[in-house]
DNA sequence: TTATTTTGCTTAAACGATAAAGCAATATTC
DNA sequence: GAATATTGCTTTATCGTTTAAGCAAAATAA
């Protein structure tokens, strides 16, 4: 059974295929179209259950009504939950989303742009990765919509959506240094994201602020691609000195249930040996027999929020950014002991 | 900066879109293209950066190089994963992934496919949701191709890549009787789909065949809408009679973190007043004080079949189906106690 | 040298939908 | 009754790409 399109509505109904179409798009007022002739096209699209093409929609008028999403990983609960935000608020305006993972890779990332640009999609809510300014600044001059979420290139200029990275780090510091804790260690990414360098400086002003002298190494880098030998590493080097960190604070979700993971298998109690808090909730954390303390980061918000610029440019085409900053909120739970 | 398309590279070649096209999908040969011209026209491309415009291509060629995933939910792991084996294994193709999510209902579920098929996907993977069967009956009438996961309908012939969830689930609580426990509960959701169906028969299967009598009171069914207070009656009441269970088998993943979630505040030990067992693996499973022994279902394979069945489907175009089932693993853990 | 083949390109139609412009026939105005 | 306006539809061009068909000019064969 082929596809039935307007030529098969308008021979059925002895008129033009334009007739139908104005019809069909509701501008048969607009179009004089005589109501008899209205009413009896739109029942023979019903009779044979037209569907238009959107395809050829979007051909004619150049939007797809669809939005590309790229983020590191689809199967990381926190992307996932903005995708859904994403797809959920897109679906609203009638847009969908074809959405890809980078592995935080830039030349993967390089690609996903390519593929989704060259399926005309209207524009594209992206998770940059580490050295991906030049593909942002090829969107600009290509006059492709786009926004970052969760991170983004001070040297660029571009919408994005973000939290307050660096007050949201102290804050949580803080928490740890008002719980009691002396020798608070951070795992971190090893890279040059923004997002990542903001947390660590929040961690650092956090410390300074409140005078706690804390030696460098009790800042730890994991690199992305070798995630579980490295948080191990830095795990064993915070918690084995003669002076052990007394807590830590991991600057994403990620990081930290591998963390924990690790610190389980020491069989370090958690809050009493060693207090923990995190970026990021996630079920694990949950579920954590000491619950953990997390900021948590407005993900419906976030992804609201990508939507609606995202919309707005593609409709002003005028190149102005927007960058929304986003409070977080500091979850207290069980993880950082007395408070 | 106005799109590059073959006319703009035609016009500096000083030659026909028709001849450009020629060369730029490498059929130059075969339509006798001169070399130098074939040159001469690549190199324009590529200082233009030129770009094919996929909808076009779609329009023309009839088919989209896309595929449309319907899940239940994408911000659960368990379809977050399957999304990116199916985002991975699509792409090997040059296929891209539009996706949708359901929420287990079936107008959704109607909404995405009309949305899907409008967009010309050449094809669909769903997670089809109670009484979706006419929905699926539709798509066969209009010969689109779809493959079924996680689930599918006994009455309706379609290719589908499920797990053998009745083996599975037997062999899972059998585990639980193997480890001594006498009076096993079992958490599920309230619906007909199959695979739950499954699993429950499973689950007193195994009974039976150990010949422990348990009344049906132990099988608890949670509803998708109203999880939370469901799963804590149905605990309540599995663990506050006379005679409480002392092992709970849940069937999904996620009523096993709700169902521990709940279980941890009324400060019941796992494994040793009451052992636990669940479908799907989790992180959160894997940081629990107990970390708990699942039934692990191969989503790595699971996703590529679902392509693979997919795209010979879409290439076939006979309407044979295929029906993959595939073996799952138990994976034994701490969850049980002893062994 | 003439006939035939090959080469290198162009023309034109098509995919399905949209929308401006055109054109009769009817209705309204003066 | 002639001039004008309105109604109800069709024609045609367009979006960007593909591809069969066509057509000169050049190369080869007879």
């Amino acid at each position: 059974m082929k596809k039935v399109s307007l030529k098969d509505i308008a021979l059925e109904a002895g008129v033009s295929t334009a007739l139908v179409s104005y019809v069909l798009t509701n501008k048969d007022k607009k179009a004089r179209v005589g109501e008899g002739m209205a009413k009896k096209i739109r029942e023979i699209a019903r009779k044979l259950n037209y569907q238009p093409n959107h395809i050829a929609r979007s051909l004619k008028s150049g939007r797809s009504f669809t939005i590309g999403l790229i983020v590191a990983d689809i199967s990381n609960p926190f992307f996932a939950n903005i995708a859904r935000t994403i797809e959920d608020e897109a679906k609203k305006h009638n847009y969908n989303v074809i959405f890809g993972s980078s592995d935080e890779n830039v030349d993967k990332s390089q690609d996903l742009i390519n593929v989704l640009v060259n399926r005309q999609v209207d524009g594209l809510i992206i998770t940059p990765t580490e050295g991906s300014e030049q593909q942002l600044q090829q969107l600009k001059e290509q006059k492709i919509p786009f926004v970052l979420i969760d991170r983004f290139f001070p040297g660029i200029a571009a919408s994005y959506i973000a939290v307050n990275n660096r007050e949201s780090a102290a804050v949580a510091v803080s928490h740890l240094i008002k719980a009691g804790r002396k020798r608070i260690g951070m795992v971190a990414y090893k890279t040059t994201l923004h997002h990542i360098s903001e947390r660590i400086g929040g961690y650092q002003d956090a410390l300074q602020q409140h005078h706690i002298k804390t030696p460098n190494s009790l800042l730890k880098k994991a690199r992305y691609s070798h995630l579980k030998e490295d948080i191990q590493l830095a795990i064993d080097q915070l918690l084995k000195g003669k002076q052990p960190a007394d807590a830590i604070f991991f600057a994403t979700n990620s990081l930290a249930i591998e963390g924990l993971k690790y610190i389980n298998t020491l069989g370090i109690r958690i809050p009493d040996e060693l207090a923990v808090i995190t970026f990021d909730e996630g079920e694990a954390l949950d579920l954590f027999y000491a619950p953990v303390t997390f900021v948590r980061q407005p993900i419906l918000e976030i992804g609201k929020a990508a939507v609606r610029v995202l919309l707005e440019q593609i409709a002003d085409d005028t190149s102005a950014t927007t960058a929304i900053c986003i409070d977080t909120t500091l979850v207290v739970r069980k993880s950082c002991g007395s408070r």
